[in-house]
DNA sequence: GCCAAACTATTAACATGTTAAGTAATATGG
DNA sequence: CCATATTACTTAACATGTTAATAGTTTGGC
């Protein structure tokens, strides 16, 4: 009881977790997925800066970050990885040496178009399970929430 | 150009992944109850532990591993930490060996309690953002889509 | 009762998440 | 110019994610 002679209210329901929710779904969609990454001996976030330097060309490790939604440190570990391994390479921008400048490899982009094909099944297989409609909805809802919660960075 | 003179169906656009979606909506969502779970000094999964077990009462490690949406290597980590700082109780089961029995403690409850409210203000700031209507629609289309995706484990 | 198979939790090993500190290069004010 | 702050990236330290292997229990068939 609190000074009102009301009770506090009540904590939510522990289903009700907004956090929770979004990891759940998000699970049973990487289920999927994770197959084929292990076929290929690469990890979710080695795919996703795979597959935002295939799109962008050569990006700066600031900007590929926000693009692969992935910290700097975290990055920094993948693409030493990754280089090490040669599906990228690195070089210092040559107009500000503090930048570095990270684009695809031939092999990478070999490999990454390797299992395209397996990725887009996979959304095939999602889009029948769910319905093509309810998922283009769910974007939106997503990318609504996102801009809804950002803005309010006060 | 594939055999029959058309081009490969085009890879998707690399902002229409699934799983990069959730996790930046995710992420949004995470960056409001960060600041006060570095207050209390405990992790978000940490967190997800204390609320499963103060909702249930005595539960068994693969069980909660499931409440908790986390995989058992995981909790038992956890488990171990949080019971090094006095939050939780561990004791075997009577009937199975095998199983262990996780409880909440006094100080565990007591720490869940003062951090609750501040959770709570949290949710309601994200109603306000973004519409309760708008919050609870998803939460549905979520556990729909888990359903869905969970149903063709074939 | 005995043994192989199945089950539960843990440990191991490597990769990433998260926060803080460090390093080098550049911009800025005086 | 120079001292300083700022910027971009990396390293460090600890916690978790992910997969495989391990150890202790229980179950079922025999």
């Amino acid at each position: 009881m609190n000074g009102d002679g009301l009770p506090d209210p009540p904590m939510r329901d522990f289903s009700r977790s907004l956090p929770m929710a979004l990891l759940r779904a998000r699970e049973a969609v990487m289920d999927r997925f994770r197959p084929s990454l292990r076929d290929f001996g690469i990890t979710e976030q080695q795919w996703r800066v795979l597959r935002a330097l295939h799109d962008r060309g050569e990006v700066e490790t600031g900007a590929l970050a926000g693009l692969c939604c992935l910290l700097t440190p975290s990055l920094s570990r993948i693409l030493k990885h990754l280089e090490s391994t040669g599906l990228v390479s690195r070089r210092p921008a040559p107009s500000d040496q503090r930048r570095t400048l990270v684009a695809i490899s031939p092999q990478g982009r070999a490999l990454l178009e390797r299992r395209a094909p397996h990725s887009e099944a996979q959304y095939r297989a999602i889009e029948d399970a769910f319905g093509k409609e309810r998922v283009d909805a769910l974007y939106e809802t997503l990318e609504h929430l996102h801009e809804a919660l950002e803005k309010e960075k006060s």
